[in-house]
DNA sequence: GAATCAAATGCAACACCGTTGCATTTGAAA
DNA sequence: TTTCAAATGCAACGGTGTTGCATTTGATTC
């Protein structure tokens, strides 16, 4: 879908800066941090323009907020329609090695059995380690 | 296991803060983050020492670390004797009511299948929600 | 297309946190 | 008791999240 349509379809107001931050959202493959948007950005707005933008779109459920550490918070795009309820959650990988964070749609969330009198709202997996890239760079430097 | 002794144990220096840092992570059942440390702290260290001594702990293998989103950072007192290799990585629970983070070492991790490529070295997950007390106290008050 | 008004933006500013450098103090070993 | 590395306190810096306010912009109405 297409930038454009994304913000119609919520029917919020559609500004260049919205525009063009949900469209470097929709080509990323990987969510991104706020360095890496604000390095895609051809006009660049104010950084608190695009913390409000972000934080905009999160609020209006356009946009999933990532936290890795403390350090570390990235966002990506929502690809799932909300409408029809295939929201799960699912697992995310960050590189230790070159610190991108990986979304693993098609590793769900398993099920905990919590003790007698919690409830859970949600939750969230990270998963530390090294993606598949740095791993072959990797080997190809040990030949 | 006293405060001292776990010091010693590693063989590092004792000094005041540390013994009474480590004291206070021992007693206390749940993880604690920085604020509530220095709230239970008799002589006040300076920020940067409260720092660096929980960074010296961490490091030391004493202490987990436990970042629950981008603003709240707690730490607890490492009570599995890591020379057994019985340090499994559990889950845990944030109670988005009284904002305590609460340890369930009886739920741990599950094993997820990471694409081809990729490899593990850590995992974390963090269960959002209510607790008991909060959900009890909700209920006498809805009565 | 021009007028209108709420929403979005830019700028300044503040607080908090992690972090580092450096001078001083403290604790362990000789 | 002396000695020296390690720990501490203080000042300071950068990054991030956040708010207030004046200005600009975009959607709506005429």
């Amino acid at each position: 879908m297409e930038a454009i349509n994304i913000l119609k379809q919520k029917g919020v107001k559609v500004t260049q800066n919205r525009l063009e931050l949900v469209n470097i959202l929709e080509k990323a493959n990987n969510p991104l941090n706020q360095k890496d948007i604000e390095s895609r950005l051809k006009e660049q707005p104010d950084r608190v323009t695009l913390y409000r933008n972000l934080k905009f779109l999160v609020d209006h459920e356009m946009v999933h907020k990532i936290e890795v550490n403390g350090s570390v918070t990235s966002y990506s795009l929502n690809r799932v329609n909300l409408t029809d309820g295939h929201n799960s959650e699912h697992l995310h990988f960050h590189c230790s090695t070159c610190n991108k964070v990986i979304c693993m749609p098609q590793c769900l969330i398993k099920e905990y059995d919590l003790p007698e009198g919690f409830t859970q709202q949600s939750s969230k997996l990270i998963v530390d380690g090294t993606c598949n890239l740095c791993n072959t760079k990797n080997k190809n430097n040990e030949k």
